[in-house]
RNA sequence: GCCGGGAUGGCGGAAUCGGUAGACGCAGCGGACUCAAAAUCCGCCGCCGCAAGGUGUGAGGGUUCGAGUCCCUCUCCCGGCACCA
């Protein structure tokens, strides 16, 4: 045995032995209940970062752990392959992109097995590959046949100097990111998801997954945007014409209180409003410049201009005037709302800067209105009761939007209606690095989808993108092809799918890895993911469009199950220390935290920090996310290097729970490889025969390692791996103090297959060295003997008036009486009861005893 | 503004059902080994106090024999959504 911890020498053996017993091939098994693993795969960008061993360090404790505990599990790992870095990496080293992302893809894979992590490669899989989008393009012409996806037009970023389309992130200030030039929208045909017609099903079906944070649910509710309302008509006449002017309203109970309405600025009335009146189109353009994106748009004054268009009430008839206001959205509802100011606290506002009207129509226990200032009772539906509204007078806020929707619907202007937030999803994307939409556009058909057996639609490996337009326009041998109606010739499309189809069902793919059809007989023995793991990040979009791709595959009979993820964990984010500098030129410099030394002060508090170059203070910036502009990210194959995985996975675990932020620290790696290194040296030690006289038998080691197995049991269970590694040390700790205890043995196996699934190369060593057996992941799992953690004489806190002062020692099976005689005999209660009784005695069994004076 | 989550030593963080607050680790201090350094090992380590003791989990109040934990009010921080009609 190897004296001196080594983990290079481990780690590359361990690994080995795991390759040479296909130690993770998951294989279908009825007889084993089963445990599907899924971290969320990466991007090929390069290299793993420091959020990637989080990740993937956490499912491999999850997955290693289940093994021990006789599931079937299936961890499986593939690429989110497609995208638009690889296409900019592309035009930058003049490399197709299949190319930049294949050679990725082999380095990131290397990474991860140098990390142990215990992944069936057998089911690998990239999106990029035919085989695996060729189901995209199936079940895209399934949902074109079927209603889901369908065909309207866009608006797009537009740049007219490279002729093509930019994606939102390559809009900088208004202008495309490579050549400066100004952005123009343009309108262009795309295809649509109708994600909308699972809105309600998406948003009920969130009670049904109590494995998912809280959090996450209320993200994804408040994105589906849920709300009941009316949606109804203001009749008008305009150039001879009968039109209607459309609102949606939650407050129809308030719709005898309509003073004006407001349009957006975009709105059609407002353009036709602004045709002769250069006022009120010069705020219409103002309004359209506004910053939409920033968040001071909250604090935005109303403003606003009149049409001169004039609507009728649809209940009473009434003249009522058209505004266009700033607070008015074209992307949600009709565009256009009713206006009451009383009860509305933007249209109170914006009515008392403009002096409209502001009419009462409910009430709320008798208060009255005055107009200085608005009021949050003003808007209360729970408690009010209509006023100055005619036959509805007395009715309550349900009763009066039944009573008023009624009579609406009755004249022909409207009805309730359920409104969501929700958009359908687009899925078009002008560019090439992406899955390419099957159909093909004929002169004398139309559109015609490829038929199934012409697919894959496969995209050509071999174009360099040039930014200037999509490269497959430039392939006559992608872009020519048969029309499958007529047999003329006819024209590919070039457009390509968003990679969130990509990410949409891959789960289900590994469950049925190299199928002849989308998904086979494996996906139900595996699906739903048990334990999902990845980044916060994607709570919303990603995790949406799963639930929803689940839904469609259903509706189609492919799946049965309704969820693709019972439980999810969202792991936090990695942060480390920021040091930068203003430079002469009042540039920011930033240094990487090996480049700055810590200044502190006597009492050991960091004071400051200096550059290691030139001695001068540097600023210390906080704490923030790892970043390339920030220098402060750390390289896991630096960290693997010099202190080897098991360092990088133990510190990992042991610095946070997982689902909190992970803060950096070089001296805490430096303590976690301490403590590895320790490990080691007791497994020598305990190797080479420990001399019994170094302790007496008796030392309470296993009494002492079976209460902490308890613990560690317990945290596993409620994923709290931190305090797992902590128990770990406490263990060794326990063990390094009694090493001739005749249980060492025994506290040491259950040390090793505690900690095997954080750090599985150096327990993997340890437990062959010391002839515990051949394979520690073939060991059962350790479970707290009851007998070991029994005892002959217990210890009670002793409590005074509530005031801890010290304890008693009692036989373990005493009962009250005789507890309490001993709490009130002891010295330490004499003390401080100063000769007082005792009022009462509280006892906690097997904790505390309380004695009241 | 609304929704969700937080606030515990110099730092990361423990504390399962309301029962010894600060486990474990980092940093710091003192010591051993060494010519010396690194590594390693031993001890100390919330605050005030020589000590006895007092005090202490964002602030204030409450319930309780007993509150970091439960209830009420407030402050601040993080995340999400947001002129959503």
């Amino acid at each position: 045995m190897q004296e001196k911890y080594i983990p290079k020498d481990i780690e590359q053996a361990a690994q080995a032995h795991w390759q040479s017993a296909q130690a993770f091939r998951a294989v279908e098994d009825t007889a084993r209940p089963k445990y599907y693993c899924l971290s969320m795969f990466p991007y090929p960008s390069g290299k793993l970062h420091m959020g990637h061993v989080r990740n993937y360090t956490i499912g491999d404790v999850l997955t290693r752990h289940h093994k021990m505990r006789g599931f079937n599990v299936l961890q499986p790992m593939g690429w989110d392959a497609f995208g638009l870095p690889a296409e900019n990496a592309a035009m930058q080293n003049k490399v197709p992109p299949a190319k930049w992302t294949y050679d990725n893809i082999a380095y990131m894979k290397k990474q991860l097995q140098s990390l142990g992590f215990a992944i069936d490669w057998s089911r690998e899989l990239a999106t990029c590959r035919p085989e695996y989008y060729r189901w995209n393009q199936w079940l895209f012409l399934r949902m074109l046949e079927k209603g889901i996806a369908y065909k309207k037009t866009q608006v797009v970023n537009w740049d007219p100097v490279d002729q093509t389309v930019l994606a939102n992130e390559q809009v900088i200030d208004g202008r495309g990111w490579r050549t400066g030039a100004p952005v123009e929208k343009r309108e262009i045909p795309g295809y649509y998801l109708g994600i909308t017609q699972y809105a309600d099903e998406l948003l009920a079906a969130l009670d049904t997954l109590p494995g998912w944070p809280e959090r996450v649910k209320t993200m994804q509710a408040n994105w589906i945007g849920k709300s009941y309302g009316v949606r109804f008509a203001f009749p008008y006449e305009l150039e001879g014409r009968q039109e209607k002017l459309w609102v949606y309203t939650t407050r129809a109970d308030t719709i005898m209180g309509v003073t004006f309405c407001a349009v957006a600025a975009e709105h059609p009335l407002a353009t036709r409003a602004a045709q002769g009146n250069a006022k009120l189109a010069a705020f219409i353009e103002e309004c359209k410049q506004g910053s939409v994106m920033e968040a001071d748009i909250a604090t935005m004054e109303k403003k606003g201009m009149p049409t001169g268009i004039f609507v009728a009430h649809p209940l009473t008839g009434e003249r009522v005037e058209v505004w266009v206001g700033n607070y008015v959205l074209m992307g949600y509802g009709e565009g256009a709302v009713m206006a009451v100011p009383a009860h509305d606290e933007r249209d109170f506002a914006f009515a008392k800067k403009y002096g409209l009207a502001i009419e009462q129509v409910i009430d709320v226990t008798g208060k009255t209105y005055s107009l200085d200032a608005w009021q949050e009772w003003y808007a209360d539906k729970q408690n009010g009761v209509c006023i100055n509204s005619g036959k509805y007078d007395g009715l309550d806020y349900q009763q009066a939007i039944d009573a008023i929707a009624a009579d609406l619907k009755a004249k022909d202007l409207g009805d309730q209606q359920v409104q969501f937030r929700l958009r359908d999803w687009g899925i078009s994307r002008q560019r090439y690095w992406g899955c390419p939409i099957p159909l093909i556009h004929c002169d004398s058909c139309g559109t015609v989808p490829v038929p199934d057996d012409q697919l894959p639609v496969v995209l050509p490996e071999d174009c360099v993108p040039d930014g200037s337009g999509n490269p497959l326009l430039k392939r006559p041998d992608f872009l020519n092809c048969v029309c499958p109606k007529c047999g003329k010739p006819a024209r590919r499309e070039t457009d390509t799918m968003d990679t969130f189809v990509d990410s949409s069902w891959y789960y289900a793919r590994f469950a049925s890895a190299g199928a002849k059809t989308m998904v086979d007989s494996r996906a139900p023995y595996w699906m739903p993911v048990d334990q999902y793991i990845g980044g916060i990040e994607h709570a919303i979009l990603h995790l949406l469009y799963s639930r929803f791709w689940t839904k469609v595959m259903r509706t189609l009979g492919l799946v049965s199950y309704d969820e693709p993820f019972a439980d999810l964990l969202t792991q936090g984010m990695v942060l480390n220390h920021i040091f930068s500098r203003r430079t002469d030129k009042g540039a920011i410099e930033y240094f990487a935290p090996d480049e700055v030394e810590l200044v502190r002060d006597e009492g050991g508090h960091v004071a400051g920090a200096t550059s290691k170059a030139d001695g001068q203070p540097v600023d210390y910036g906080g704490i923030g996310t790892m970043s390339k502009s920030k220098r402060n990210g750390v390289d896991p194959q630096a960290l693997i290097e010099q202190y080897g995985a098991d360092t990088a996975r133990f510190f990992m675990m042991f610095a946070s729970p997982p689902e909190q932020t992970l803060e950096w620290s070089d001296s805490g790696v430096e303590g976690a490889y301490r403590f590895l290194k320790r490990l080691w040296a007791f497994g020598v030690a305990l190797k080479g025969g420990v001399s019994p006289t170094l302790t007496s038998a008796a030392s309470g080691l296993r009494r002492e390692i079976h209460l902490l197995l308890k613990q560690a049991n317990y945290d596993l269970g409620k994923l709290q791996f931190n305090t797992v590694a902590s128990a770990a040390m406490k263990m060794l700790n326990a063990l390094e103090k009694s090493p001739a205890d005749p249980h060492a043995r025994e506290g040491l196996s259950i040390l090793l297959r505690v900690l095997s699934p954080i750090t599985p190369h150096i327990c993997h060593a340890l437990w062959r060295e010391l002839d515990f057996g051949d394979d520690i992941l073939a060991a059962p799992w350790p479970e707290p003997l009851e007998a070991a953690l029994v005892q002959d004489e217990i210890e009670l806190v002793l409590q005074v008036n509530g005031k801890t002062r010290g304890s008693v020692r009692v036989p373990a099976g005493a009962d009250r009486a005789a507890i309490e005689a001993a709490a009130v005999a002891s010295e330490a209660a004499q003390k401080f009861m100063e000769g007082k009784p005792a009022k009462k005695v509280v006892v906690v069994p097997g904790r505390l005893v309380n004695i009241v004076v």
